[in-house]
DNA sequence: GTCCCGACTTGAGATGACCTAA
DNA sequence: TTAGGTCATCTCAAGTCGGGAC
């Protein structure tokens, strides 16, 4: 792997208020084979300013410690941008041109796919073709998000039961025709090996019949094909019974249940469609990387076969573990959105109530000695706190803590503080400091005691039960009083968050369950027993007026079965993507101005990964989406850095993080923008016939399902195994296999412009990598000259001789071993400093991707998950085989 | 069609536990 | 053993989206 570090443009400068820096240049270099688009994103023009001011300061270090780091920020370098849009221009055309081979290899596979199944069909029997036939029929109910219910399931196998007898008959009476075979073949007999007979026997006879010698040699290859299978599919089951007894000794209550139900009647026609595992029946769920014929009972959706691949039995248990794991979720399924039956837990823990602080701790104003009231001097405790935050050197914070603040106070203390820059926090803020120090270096003894102590908390009110399971709760804390920390220039920043009484919750929880209990002396504002609904408690917080809830871990069935379902109806969007796209094109033309806009609208959402854009109300910060784009958030040059139509996005998106891009985009896309900004002014809507909801209610009759966010889900995904599939190498150590992986991720996480802070302290900790590494060349340089001298030595030495030429030559490896180690750590770091991996990874990216390439190349699924990833995706894990595709 | 709200997901920053090298 | 750095986890703000009321 070609470790890529010059010519990479750099962003300096960085402050504690979080300014972002921004590599995609260099993620572009490094990746330079199909990169998706990048982005420079930062902050408010507010921040900035202030990253312009460190910037500079940095800029003279910068230059000093390394000539290869280039300043890279859009507005201060109108040369530094030039540079970078032509590393965009061709990594992005390249990106583009990659994303279409893909497609038009997909679009390939897939043809080859419908070839060979139509050969399938050809050769088996006709009940085959019938089942296609139910499987087109009901592909719209392909959406698993359809559930159903037992007995309706019961109901509908019986309905194909009967289908498909009729079906057979049929078939029985071609069959005789066509043989002029008097035997009947039973096909509803449940014995297997009067299956294979008869399988052997139809072979027979259809060998008799036939004259030609080609024919005899395909049936021959046929009927060893087909005895091939059989004896695996005999060891298979062998394999199966034994696992299904030891399952049965050891029943878990918390493992999935096995419902796989046998399916015999329908065996021959399986098995004459040369599957090997035709005896288990899937529920429901679309498993398209199984190389294995299932029929999905719900929905009855049959997945291709693999041709002449046979797996072992271990990928087929794991395939066997995925059908659990769907099954189990759909048995559970409640057909009326119910999402439960019963749910119990303990209610929330509330914040600890306020302590005063000693009196020692002063509080000044005007100078003077003041001693606040307790409430006050609680509000002012939270003020105090964030003395050293960048909020509280903005004018908006400090206006509304103050309002908020006399709010509390007594009448007198109102009568005396009246200006808050006569309020002297400083003592206040010291002692804070002084007990966070403090803890931080409590004892061994006492770091203990609290982790217990906080344990058996977690114990207590951390879990719930749900339909007989024991899950975590995701946050069953109640969120302490504070200030409120809006993001960007919100309006609403510094507001008093007031603390959350029993008197302000809503429990939720069955009728049937133990009823928490409020803290004594108060009582709950609402008990409910609402099913329809997965929170436990909820709350109306005061700031923004806004319902928070408390719910259930991302590794609950509940979030489990939403997340699978979310990557599932993305992976739909994949199969109608080329449709969709080319019903946009289409739109581009329309007569319609309202069809168009949301056309160009769709476009960009799918090309850029753009969030949708909801409306948001004066009291929240100024940021957009696409649907919510202004005409001031475009600029559009008919000719840019030696580019066509070019399109520049500059706009403050969720969080107040900077998006710019400069995309060169289709013709008729610009002329459309033209007409859209026609008669406008700066602040006038971009797409003013259009909303979020018009767009997901076109979205909708497309495909159903279908929204704008599954777009970026979509996209994630698919940029993920694209990007694994070009970077891997196999023959690559374990580090470099990561490396590879973190590099797919960061090019995920830059299409999704998932920004971060660079960490504190990032350019020392990379200039000790360097210094490091520099000593590790060093070291190499010595050993190869050590292992030189030995080799002298040994060739004409003695025994000990030889061993220390040996030694010397292991010692040298290692040291090249840790060498690439280091690089590899180097590059790593440096490349992810402004990008943040994790947003991505837990909500965009489809886990089977990364389960799958882990077990594909050898790499330890703990390398790419940690703990609580791995809780969360343990579906995944589960589910996926090396050779899933997404 | 629009507005509003509830329920959920997505997201960055803060915090603190843990790991590693000296 | 300890300091410093990294990474996992927690926190809570800020989005998306669907549905109901008008």
């Amino acid at each position: 792997m070609e470790l890529e570090n010059s010519d990479n443009a750099e962003n300096s400068t960085s402050s504690k208020s979080g300014n972002r820096e921004n590599s995609e240049g260099k993620q572009l270099n490094g990746l330079s084979n199909g990169y998706p688009e990048k982005h420079k994103s930062h902050k408010s023009d507010h921040k900035d300013k202030h990253r312009d001011k460190d910037r500079d300061k940095h800029r003279s270090k910068d230059h000093k410690s390394s000539s290869k780091d280039k300043e890279k920020h859009s507005s201060s370098s109108s040369k530094d941008k030039d540079r970078h849009s032509s590393h965009k221009s061709s990594s992005k055309d390249k990106e583009r041109g990659d994303r279409e081979k893909d497609r038009d290899k997909d679009k390939e596979r897939d043809k080859e796919k419908h070839r060979d199944k139509h050969r399938d069909e050809k050769k088996s029997s006709s009940s085959s073709s019938s089942k296609d036939k139910e499987h087109k029929s009901s592909s719209k109910d392909k959406e698993h998000k359809s559930s159903s219910s037992k007995d309706k399931d019961r109901e509908r196998d019986k309905d194909k039961e009967e289908r498909r007898e009729k079906h057979s008959e049929k078939e029985r009476d071609k069959d005789k025709d066509r043989h002029g075979s008097s035997k009947d073949k039973d096909r509803h007999s449940s014995s297997k090996d009067k299956h294979r007979d008869k399988e052997r026997d139809r072979d027979k006879e259809k060998h008799h019949s036939s004259s030609k010698d080609k024919e005899k040699k395909e049936k021959r290859s046929e009927k060893e094909n087909s005895e091939k299978k059989l004896r695996i599919e005999m060891k298979l089951e062998t394999e199966y019974a034994r696992e299904d007894s030891a399952r049965e000794d050891s029943v878990d209550e918390d493992e999935p249940k096995l419902v796989i139900k046998e399916e015999a009647q329908s065996q021959n026609d399986e098995i004459h469609n040369r599957n090997i595992c035709t005896k288990w029946k899937v529920l429901v769920g679309t498993c398209n990387t199984l190389s294995i014929k299932f029929r999905l009972k719900s929905t009855n959706i049959a997945i291709s076969t693999h041709e002449d691949k046979f797996y072992s039995v271990q990928d087929l248990n794991s395939y066997k573990k995925e059908l659990c794991s769907v099954v189990r979720w759909e048995e559970e399924k409640k057909d009326d959105g119910t999402k439960w039956t019963f749910l119990e837990h303990k209610g929330p823990v509330f914040a600890p109530p306020y302590e005063r602080i000693p009196s020692n701790v002063k509080f000044y104003y005007d100078g003077k000695e003041m001693r606040l009231s307790e409430e006050a001097e609680e509000v002012a405790g939270f003020y105090a706190r964030m003395l050293d935050h960048d909020y509280t050197s903005k004018n908006i914070f400090n206006n509304n803590f103050f309002t908020d603040w006399r709010k509390v106070m007594t009448k007198q203390e109102q009568a005396t503080i009246v200006d808050l820059s006569k309020c002297n926090f400083k003592s206040m803020h010291a002692y804070f400091m002084d007990m966070a120090e403090k803890n931080r270096n409590k004892t061994k003894e006492e770091k203990q005691a609290q982790k217990e102590k906080n344990e058996a908390i977690q114990k207590e009110y951390g879990f719930c039960t749900i339909d007989g399971h024991k899950e975590k709760i995701g946050n069953f804390k109640i969120e302490p009083p504070g200030l409120f920390r809006g993001r960007g220039e919100h309006p609403k920043m510094g507001m008093l968050k007031r603390r959350v009484q029993a008197e302000d919750i809503i429990i939720n929880c069955s009728k049937a369950s133990k009823i928490p209990e409020a803290p004594p002396g108060h009582k709950w504002k609402e008990v409910r027993h609402d099913p329809s609904v997965t929170w436990l408690a909820s709350w109306t917080e005061n700031v923004q007026n806004q319902v928070k809830y408390i719910m259930l871990n991302p590794s609950s069935k509940l979030k489990g079965e939403k997340d699978w379902q979310k990557y599932e109806t993305a992976r739909r969007l994949h199969q109608s993507i080329d449709k969709i796209r080319r019903e946009y094109k289409d739109d581009w033309k329309s007569k319609e101005m309202r069809i168009r806009q949301r056309a160009v609208a769709l476009y960009f959402i799918d090309k850029l990964a753009l969030r949708a854009g909801n409306e948001k109300d004066e009291d929240q910060a100024d940021t957009v989406g696409c649907c919510s784009l202004r005409v001031e958030h475009i600029e559009l040059h008919e000719q840019k850095d030696g580019r066509e139509y070019v399109v520049v996005f500059d706009f403050l998106g969720k969080d107040s993080i900077r998006y710019y891009n400069e995309v060169p985009v289709e013709k008729r896309v610009f002329k459309n923008l033209q007409l859209f900004m026609e008669n406008k002014n700066g602040g006038d809507d971009l797409f003013d016939r259009l909303n979020t909801s018009i767009l997901n209610k076109h979205l909708n009759e497309l495909m159903e399902g279908l929204t704008a966010k599954v777009f970026r889900t979509y996209n994630a995904s698919f940029t993920l195994q694209q990007q694994l599939d070009q970077l891997t190498n196999p023959d690559d150590s374990l580090s470099e296999k990561i490396l590879s992986y973190n590099r797919a991720n960061r090019a995920v996480a830059i299409l999704c412009n998932h920004q971060r802070a660079v960490p504190k302290g990032h350019q020392k900790s990379m200039e000790k990598l360097k210094e490091k590494i520099d000593a590790k060349r060093q070291a190499i340089k010595d050993a190869e000259r050590q292992v030189k001298d030995a080799q002298k030595d040994a060739k004409h030495g003695s025994v000990k001789e030889k061993t220390i030429y040996e030694k010397k030559k292991k010692l040298l490896q290692r040291l090249k071993e840790q060498l690439v180690k280091l690089e590899v750590q180097e590059t790593d770091r440096d490349e992810n400093k402004t990008i943040a991996l994790g947003t991505s990874k837990l909500n965009y990216l489809d886990p089977r991707i990364s389960v799958a390439w882990c077990k594909k190349y050898g790499v330890p699924i703990e390398k790419i998950y940690n703990k609580t990833q791995r809780d969360k995706f343990r579906w995944a894990i589960d589910m996926a085989g090396p050779d899933y595709r997404f």
